[in-house]
DNA sequence: ATGAAATATCTGCTTTAAAAGATATTTTGA
DNA sequence: TCAAAATATCTTTTAAAGCAGATATTTCAT
């Protein structure tokens, strides 16, 4: 699914992680980041960089990938 | 293709950019971001935010998207 | 070759991500 | 129900992202 902010990331890695029964303290440990850290990329109450999104990624197995848009092209009200 | 880090990042985003016939300044305008920060993201040398880098996806009509790692599954020591 | 456009690289500054550490709150299963 | 586990939410501090503005360097077409 096209992710296009970041509470679709959050739901996205909830989902993922919850998939693969990891508990956010698991999750934080493999990760090398902080457990209130996957809480607030979670909840998308942070703008995460792409390191630590990588970094969260990896233990998920998941990789991150680009797509071209289907329809909705740019709408400089979306910003 | 798969990204796992900056570099691949930069690489995609120039990619698509190139292809769309768009200077730096042209995106960094489209997406209300400065030409800097374009030259950084394409060369790896800045860890972007995710809000930073849909910003910069818009423009491209490129979503993100998250896959199942094909083969090499998490390795610690990659961190 | 050379001039313009494109890209890279500085400085200084402001903002914010993320760490550490602690604790409060919510969820869940026995 | 109620205790334990899981998740959310604070504070403080540090490091780095990104802006603004300027300029240096590279690329490319004429």
């Amino acid at each position: 699914m096209a992710i296009r902010n970041r509470k679709d990331l959050g739901a996205a890695v909830r989902r993922a992680r919850r998939a693969k029964k990891l508990s956010q303290t698991d999750l934080a440990r493999m990760a090398s980041v902080r457990q209130p850290l996957i809480s607030a990329l979670e909840n998308g109450t942070t703008s995460v960089t792409i390191d630590t999104l990588l970094k969260v990624l990896a233990p998920l197995a998941l990789d991150l990938d680009l797509s071209p848009r289907r329809s909705a092209s740019f709408d400089p009200t979306e910003y």
